[in-house]
RNA sequence: GCCCGUGUGGUGUAGCGGUUAUCAUGAGGCGUUGUCGAUGCCUCGACCCGGGUUCGAUUCCCGGCACGGGCGCCA
């Protein structure tokens, strides 16, 4: 039979700010968590600020992740987006009404709970053993339902049973509230965070340029055509040409960090359709000066996450111990990342036994081989011209082992992956426009993107990061899918 | 797009030409209880879809769909 739920939502009034109880704030990573409507503290407030709270009226909201107890008591466990707390409730202190509706109220609820903060009993412990530091709970007096959860779960938020990543994706709005999923995506806000904060030290301003956009930059990867109105138009696939307009403008430095399309009918750990990208463009640089800038900047932001996020990492290594996974440690690579030329990898693949010449591209298997030697971050500069896109610069004479030209293009691979792709462009508009007619292509159906270069254009250089795939090495993550809230690849265009 | 594999309770699994279809987690009920992976007892819940072979198919075969792995493709 449906409980109908009788309570009303307590809200807080604005005089309820004004008590000194209410008044202590944790400062704990520099966040400061304003009392709203519904709750004076979030949970983390309780453990964090638990001493000197003991005795004082609190009002909290959670995710009630287990009730334990019949009869005459209920413990309940509370979860909210900070932290977790146990909420004792017991016959006397709240109403036989309230306490059966907790007793009975399915997991993953949300609640909120107005009650006096306590010490909590510690848990029994091993003969011995040293009782573990206080920690806190909170007695309620008032105990009221937000909203119901269904039953039974689509997947168990808090149950040890692995879960398949297509039932995970299905219903990501319940597999987020697993905390290793939780703290997955907050180290995503993190290393975008860091990423950011690095780039602007360096001079780089963040831009943001048009998704939609007429005709595709060049051949090769295929575009997800749309409709502009009347107008056929693209969903974007990189933000390459822009970011080297805002350069032709004097921008010195610019980065965007955003959503790159590609109509690609790959399906594999590590591609998706849609992406974020962490892209740079830097006037008076060449391909030595922005790998410069992206081996600081993941020498920042790992240096970062080792120094203030070792608690999300901590929790992702819980999660991969109940699956028999290795712990994953945040190791800052020493810089500076490994150069390993083109011509030199390709040496290095034949005298491992492989079938590759010269002009080949270094496919997943020689990767391995590669990334035998080094496995973390590694630079692959200098491919040949022939290899590379138009728009990539190449000094006349600079050639390789069998005197062929090449190019200042590059790629970052971590282990067997591709990381980014990047070099310096061309800036001379007679060369671009040769290096269109060496590909069998026509000048003329590029002059949007030419003629930008027609009135002094500088030197510059730049490259383009996959998130998802920084995420991966971070977090251990097998599946680029486990780093994104939403993928979206060739078969799942929803949630 | 190609090759290989897998589809069993809500979730994750074991297994079999005839079973009362295994285990864990979960859900429901009763009891005990300052519990904390709560606990004791009881109960509930499944063989992807279509066709074929067979006395009999969840099991074998074919097709479909879905998913997983590998590859290709990929600024």
């Amino acid at each position: 039979m449906a409980r109908i739920i009788l309570y009303k939502i307590y809200v807080l009034s604005s005089d309820d700010f004004l008590l000194e109880s209410v008044t202590p704030l944790s400062m704990a990573s520099d966040t400061v968590w304003h009392p709203t409507s519904f709750r004076t503290h979030t949970l983390d407030q309780i453990q964090t600020d638990g001493e000197s709270l003991v005795g004082s009226e609190v009002t909290i909201c959670g995710f009630m992740e287990a009730n334990r107890g019949k009869g005459k008591i209920c413990f309940m466990d509370v979860r909210d987006g900070t932290g977790r707390v146990q909420i004792f409730l017991k016959q006397g202190a709240i109403s036989d009404e309230e306490l059966e509706m907790a007793q009975g109220l399915s997991r993953e609820s949300t609640v909120q709970i107005v009650g006096e903060v306590a010490q909590k009993r510690p848990p029994k412990v091993a003969e011995g053993e040293p009782n573990p530091p206080p920690t806190y709970e909170v007695v309620a007096s008032k105990f009221t339902v937000l909203a119901q959860a269904a039953t039974p779960l689509p997947l168990g938020v808090t149950d040890t049973v692995s879960i398949g990543l297509d039932t995970r994706l299905d219903n990501r709005f319940l597999d987020l509230r697993r905390a290793h999923v939780n703290a997955m995506f907050t180290l995503r806000s993190k290393v975008l965070q860091y990423g950011r904060d690095h780039l602007i030290t360096e001079g780089f301003k963040e831009i943001n340029s048009p998704k939609i956009i007429a005709s595709a930059s060049e051949g090769g990867t295929n575009l997800f055509p749309m409709m502009y109105f009347d107008t056929p138009a693209f969903l974007s696939q990189s933000p390459q040409l822009y970011k080297q307009l805002t350069i032709l403008g004097g921008m010195e430095r610019v980065f965007e960090i955003g959503p790159a399309f590609r109509a690609e009918n790959h399906d594999t750990y590590r591609h998706l359709n849609e992406f974020i990208s962490f892209d740079i463009e830097g006037a008076w640089m060449n391909d030595d000066d922005v790998m410069c800038v992206q081996e600081r900047m993941i020498h920042h932001i790992w240096s970062q996450v080792a120094e203030h996020d070792q608690d999300q990492i901590e929790i992702i290594n819980q999660y991969r111990e109940t699956q028999g996974d290795e712990a994953i440690t945040v190791d800052v690579p020493s810089l500076p990342f490994p150069r390993i030329e083109y011509c030199d990898a390709i040496k290095m693949i034949q005298d491992a036994g492989e079938d590759i010449s010269w002009g080949d591209d270094i496919d997943s298997s020689h990767c391995d081989i590669i990334a035998a030697k080094y496995p973390g971050f590694h630079f692959l500069p200098r491919w040949p011209m022939e290899m590379k896109p138009f728009y990539i610069h190449h000094i006349p004479g600079d050639v390789g082992a069998t005197g062929e030209q090449l190019s200042r293009g590059f790629d970052l691979n971590y282990g067997r992956d591709e990381m980014t792709s990047g070099g310096q462009r061309e800036h001379n508009v007679d060369v671009l426009e040769q290096n269109l007619r060496n590909k069998g292509l026509d000048p003329a159906d590029f002059a949007f993107y030419t003629d930008g270069f027609r009135y002094g254009a500088p030197p510059h250089a730049g490259w383009g990061l996959g998130v998802a795939r920084l995420l991966m090495v971070l977090t251990g993550s097998r599946n680029v899918r486990e780093t994104v809230l939403f993928p979206r690849d060739r078969s799942r265009v929803t949630p």
